[in-house]
DNA sequence: CGAATTTGACCGGCGC
DNA sequence: GCGCCGGTCAAATTCG
């Protein structure tokens, strides 16, 4: 209830199974990881492989646990960023080609809000994870030189797993590793195939 | 009716 | 010290 109206009802998990019209296909992505945060490596024609790139996420965040505040909903500003870089250990961008911006990698995803940037005439979209003990944020926003393509970046780990197990096995077009990369390091075989 | 979404305002950080 | 930018929350509204 927001773009256009509703490309496929088919849409549930995979991106993949967007429609026909859509050509979803990774351009280039970008893996930040805490402490390694360098948006210069993005080149505007890399084309690698695009294939997989999941070994992300294998730092130590999938304990989460620690400071999992938040439970309730009663913390405001109590406690939350006394450390800039304390929470924040995955970052993950991603450059997508579709017309939607709202690719569903399984998890369910309530937007908190939307602002536009100054580099960009286009506005970004806040997602967060709305599920229990999740707070993964998301961050979605067009690119600035092609509104075709889709910018979405990936804040934490899930430490739980998709609402519904999406099952990525057969992946007949591609396998795109992403988007079990948040839900991976841990169970879930992920990868390989 | 409930839940999710929307828009605006507020806050914090950084730069100059 | 002030201004700017980005990010988040809150309340209201709408949809299902």
């Amino acid at each position: 209830m927001n773009f256009n109206e509703n490309p496929n009802p088919n849409w549930t998990h995979f991106p993949a199974n967007i429609d026909p019209l859509a050509e979803f296909e990774l351009s280039d992505y970008l893996v930040f990881e805490d402490g390694v945060d360098q948006f210069n490596s993005l080149s505007p024609q890399s084309l690698m492989s695009s294939e997989n790139f999941a070994a992300i996420g294998g730092t130590g965040a999938a304990s989460s646990t620690e400071t999992s505040n938040m439970s309730g909903a009663t913390s405001r500003n109590t406690n939350m960023q006394k450390n800039k870089m304390d929470q924040v250990g995955h970052r993950v961008a991603f450059r997508t080609k579709s017309e939607l911006e709202v690719m569903d990698d399984g998890f369910k995803w309530r937007k908190y809000g939307k602002k536009s940037v100054k580099n960009s005439p286009n506005p970004r979209n806040y997602y967060k994870c709305s599920s229990g003990g999740c707070n993964v944020k998301k961050r979605v926003e067009r690119d600035r030189d092609d509104s075709s393509y889709v910018i979405t970046t990936y804040d934490g780990v899930h430490n739980h797993e998709s609402p519904s197990v999406v099952y990525y096995n057969q992946m007949p077009l591609m396998a795109p590793n992403a988007w079990n990369l948040q839900a991976s390091s841990h169970s879930h075989s992920s990868c390989s195939s």
